[in-house]
RNA sequence: GGGCGCUUAGCUCAGCGGGAGAGCACUUCCUUGACAUGGAAGGGGUCACAGGUUCAAUCCCUGUAGCGCCCA
């Protein structure tokens, strides 16, 4: 019994190392992120000898789900964050999510809708009770997302902006940039939303080429049978319109400069300026002019000290302003109401189709944003901006790739007043209070502010607190600070500020990344972060942008259960070559998958041929040995090249370099011809050589988990456990570093030519159509002593790859014999009885006149003289050997012709 | 209108001042003891067009065209 129970223990333990037939990643991505999140291995260590490297990630909409734009943002912020790891840095990737103020109440106000609920019925409070449990119940969403994506984040550190600490460093913000003379309220115009019924940011409005019209108005003169036709696409303002311009040098208008018009459908008189925004060459050439409902409007207003007439209520439907009977009326109700009657009037002259850029709300793409006069909040961003555009200037920030540093200084340069109040209820509520006086206090809290007002006042007084709640992004752009601790000293402030880099797309670079410089440079002196990378955009495989609409949007997660997790990383690292979108299609994912189950299956013959993982193997052992395996030399070389490579791609933020090294490296050098040219070695009786093969095998393959890991966590990970049987996680292990120089030419040399002898052999063999099953004899011509002992060296391998039943060396070429050249040898397979000789004839013509057009163009360049006394030698020399070589080859493949004519 | 980017094999894209590359697709052959999610071989490109710089241009410069994005 006890010998039965032995054997099956032992049986369970070598199933749970041996590598299965199959790789089913969900099941392995599961357990292995749940073993490395438990293990603790993700978590930052602020009281680490080491070099610290922080990552903050682009937070998140709290309530939003996993879009293919995130999932390449957070992998490519998670390969990062892996390489420095393994690099032995001490890593934050600072987590979290974004209360996304009005998306979220966006989302909330509909389900209410779908109920029938409208927020202002229940009431602030009990809005927000609903707003925080939707936050509660679908907030997980993201976060297990970005688990699912293997994103190895510091999640005990994770926040949300609307956290009691985040809080806390918005409303600092708010006082010390207010009692800095930086925030001001003002009543002026701003982008509207009368579905929101909110003020949004220039940056959160979207213009939509609209097929309109342009509207042609007669506006009569005071006083005069004359009129004066203005072009309009907002007819219903007109009712605002408080001047008509003209340019004060158009030479058929200009005399009407000073006189009065009287407003159709109003009666008001108005008068005909002289401004230099009317365009003389556009429309009529006179515009009417309406301060409250149009931003140009606006600044001809100012100058002119026009009046501002408000003619739409906050829903943008027409007020007390309006003449009676268009009271009350929606704005496009009236538009239609007034060219009709305008008509009636006579005074409409014409409508011409027009194509214009229309304003719509950002979100939705559905609401036509209106310019609309009312009071906000206001923050001075102009000095920020400066010392923003200097640090960039200076170096202290570097965008990746370059170019969008020019987007960023365009924008900071024409900068305006940031409109950060807003008139929504779910978001930070702004720290203001006033008086029944409207006399505003600015304090951290409420008993700050009683006191100012009680010093203000002489006496308790009552104050009512500002509704407005802050912009989003005047939180966000606390994130990499705030999220640290400040407004305390923390020590991971000290310690992770200024972070290392920022990944995120261009869309945001006004939104965000801009105010955190400017925040960041404000509140905590240093920039935010050193370089800054600007990732690509995700569109579908035909180019398309994804969107809901379209219908073309790619599920990242659907991509994940498909194909596993560790393809789709690869693939999206894989196609994000920098200031290029990414068009994903599903064969490229496929191809990637296939790549996950090749070095799966590689390592599985590792395995299977006893090649055992040996920590502390020294690869400059193989290297020093002369009698070592030429091929292990070869690999270890190859492998210590590709690993520099690889890392200063990685450094680089070359992914797409990285990852198509790493393809190739695995697929084309490690698998096809490594591991090839291994079997024999490992199947063969050589014990010193097969020991010392399965060792370096393990070796290489073992540094290959490493250089995949971070692109590839998660079949790395459990492949490294499966082939090591350690109980080390390699996410946590080092990169590799072989800063002891190892390099072999000769070893190179060697089996680049091996490699292209097995090459030429398969070549002609699948040419002339000898079944691939036959071994056939392979006779050498004029090889050299060194290639006769390569010959020797690798015979079984040579025998093996070419199917080959035996290797002479001989002096002259049998009648009808297949040939190639290599090097200075000329391959010969006696084929006569079974070749097709025509088809030799047609191969070795092609062979010959590929040959001789590139002799004919090294030629032309040898035979100039410009070329030859100007280009550097070395150059020179080279075209030279090129041409030789090919003129050696080109004799013997004129010879083997003429052996086949007979 | 201003700015930026792109144009290389059928498709998606690397590359780069001196010999045109990959993946996918395609054709032919192969179930050879890791892998058919595989192996072997092969076909396929005036590197958008026109000028210029250079001994040499797919690559640098200028212009043109087409496409895309951002801003107004």
């Amino acid at each position: 019994m006890p010998f039965f129970r032995e054997k099956a223990k032992q049986e369970a333990r070598e199933s749970q190392m041996s590598i299965e037939k199959t790789y089913d990643p969900s099941a392995v991505e599961t357990r292995l992120y749940e073993r490395w999140e438990k293990s603790g291995a993700f978590a930052c260590d602020v009281h680490s000898k080491k070099e610290p490297y922080c990552i903050m990630l682009p937070p998140p909409n709290v309530t939003g789900s996993l879009h293919m734009g995130h999932a390449l943002i957070n992998t490519l912020q998670d390969i990062l964050i892996r390489f420095q790891r393994m690099k032995g840095k001490d890593v934050l990737w600072q987590l979290g999510t974004d209360h996304a103020g009005i998306s979220t109440q966006l989302v909330v106000e509909r389900q209410l809708a779908a109920q029938g609920l409208d927020r202002r019925e229940m009431g602030r409070e009990a809005f927000l009770k609903r707003v925080w449990a939707w936050k509660e119940e679908s907030g997980g969403t993201i976060t297990k997302q970005l688990r699912r994506l293997g994103a190895s984040g510091d999640w005990s550190r994770e926040c949300f902006t609307m956290d009691e600490g985040l809080s806390r460093a918005v409303t600092r913000e708010f006082v010390t940039l207010y009692n800095e003379g930086l925030i001001y309220k003002d009543k002026r115009l701003v982008n509207w939303d009368p579905k929101m019924l909110t003020a949004v940011s220039d940056l959160e409005v979207e213009s939509k080429e609209v097929k309109g019209h342009l509207w042609y108005f007669n506006y009569p003169i005071e006083g005069s049978d004359e009129w004066i036709t203005i072009a309009t696409t907002r007819p219903e303002t007109m009712l605002g319109d408080t001047a008509v311009a003209v340019h004060p040098e158009n030479e058929k208008l200009k005399h009407l400069i000073g006189k009065q018009v009287k407003l159709p459908l109003v009666g008001r008189l108005i008068p005909i300026i002289g401004d230099d925004y009317a365009d003389p060459e556009k429309g009529t050439g006179a515009v009417k002019i309406t301060p409250a409902h149009d931003f140009n409007d606006f600044e001809v207003g100012k100058r002119h000290n026009l009046p501002m007439i408000n003619i739409f209520d906050q829903h943008a439907k027409l007020n007390e302003e309006a003449p009676q009977k268009y009271r009350g009326l929606d704005r496009f109700v009236a538009r239609k109401k007034i060219v009709e009657d305008m008509e009636a009037l006579g005074l409409l002259d014409k409508i011409e189709d027009h194509i214009h850029a229309v304003p719509h709300d950002e979100k939705t793409k559905t609401v036509v944003i209106e310019p609309f006069l009312s009071e906000q909040w206001y923050c001075d961003v102009r000095g920020m901006a400066d010392q923003a555009v200097k640090a960039v200037r200076e170096g202290k920030t570097q965008f990746v790739p370059k170019q969008w540093e020019n987007t960023f200084f365009a924008w900071m340069e024409d900068i305006r007043p940031w409109c950060i109040s807003r008139q929504l209820w779910w978001g930070h509520q702004i720290p203001a209070w006033y008086g029944s006086d409207g006399k505003v206090f600015v304090a951290e809290s409420d008993e700050e502010a009683d006191t100012q007002a009680e010093k203000h006042y002489g006496k308790k007084t009552a104050l009512t607190r500002d509704e407005d709640v802050f912009d989003t992004w005047f939180s966000s752009a606390l994130w990499p600070f705030s999220t640290l601790g400040w407004p305390d000293k923390t020590p991971e402030l000290a310690r992770y500020y200024p972070t290392d880099v920022l990944m995120t797309g261009f869309d945001i670079i006004f939104f965000w990344v801009a105010r955190m410089m400017m925040m960041g440079l404000h509140f905590v002196g240093d920039v935010p972060f050193r370089k800054v990378f600007i990732s690509a955009l995700v569109r579908d495989e035909k180019g398309q942008k994804m969107s809901k609409t379209r219908g073309n949007v790619i599920d990242p997660l659907d991509v994940i259960e498909k194909y596993g997790c560790d393809a789709l990383r690869f693939t999206l690292a894989n196609l994000s070559t920098p200031g290029r979108d990414i068009k994903l299609s599903a064969s490229r994912i496929e191809g990637n998958r296939n790549f996950v189950t090749k070095l799966w299956n590689a390592a599985r013959f590792c395995q299977m041929n006893g090649c055992e993982w040996i920590e502390g193997f020294d690869p400059y052992k193989v290297m020093g040995d002369p009698n070592a395996q030429t091929t292990n030399k070869w690999i270890i070389h190859s492998l210590r090249h590709e690993w520099s490579l690889i890392t200063s791609c990685l450094e680089d933020f070359r992914f797409d370099l990285a990852s198509s090294r790493m393809y190739g490296f695995v697929w084309n050098i490690f698998c096809d011809w490594y591991l090839e040219l291994s079997k024999p070695i490992l199947s063969g009786d050589d014990e010193k050589a097969k020991r010392e093969t399965q060792e370096t095998v393990a070796w290489v393959l073992g540094q290959i988990f490493h250089l995949l890991h971070p692109v590839m966590p998660f079949v790395t990970e459990e492949l490294w456990g499966k082939f090591t049987g350690s109980t080390d996680m390699l996410m946590t292990r080092a990169w590799p570093d072989y800063s002891n120089d190892v390099k072999d030419f000769e070893a190179v040399d060697e089996i680049e030519w091996l490699i292209s002898l097995v090459n030429d052999i398969r070549t002609v063999r699948a040419e002339l159509n000898v079944p691939a099953g036959a071994q056939i004899p392979l006779q050498v011509k004029g090889a050299s002593d060194e290639t006769k002992a390569r010959f020797e060296r690798h015979a079984a391998i040579i025998a093996r790859l070419a199917r080959l039943s035996g290797v002479t060396h001989v002096d002259a070429v049998a009648k009808g014999s297949a040939q190639s050249v290599l090097g200075e040898a000329t391959l010969i397979l006696p084929l006569a009885e079974i070749i097709d000789l025509d088809s030799e004839r047609a191969r070795l013509k092609k062979e010959g006149e590929k040959i001789a057009a590139e002799i004919k163009k090294l030629d032309a360049k040898l035979g100039n003289k410009d070329f030859i006394d100007r280009a550097p030698p070395e150059i020179v020399e080279e075209q030279r050997e090129r041409r030789a070589e090919a003129e050696a080859i080109l004799a013997r493949l004129e010879a083997a012709q003429k052996n086949l004519a007979g």
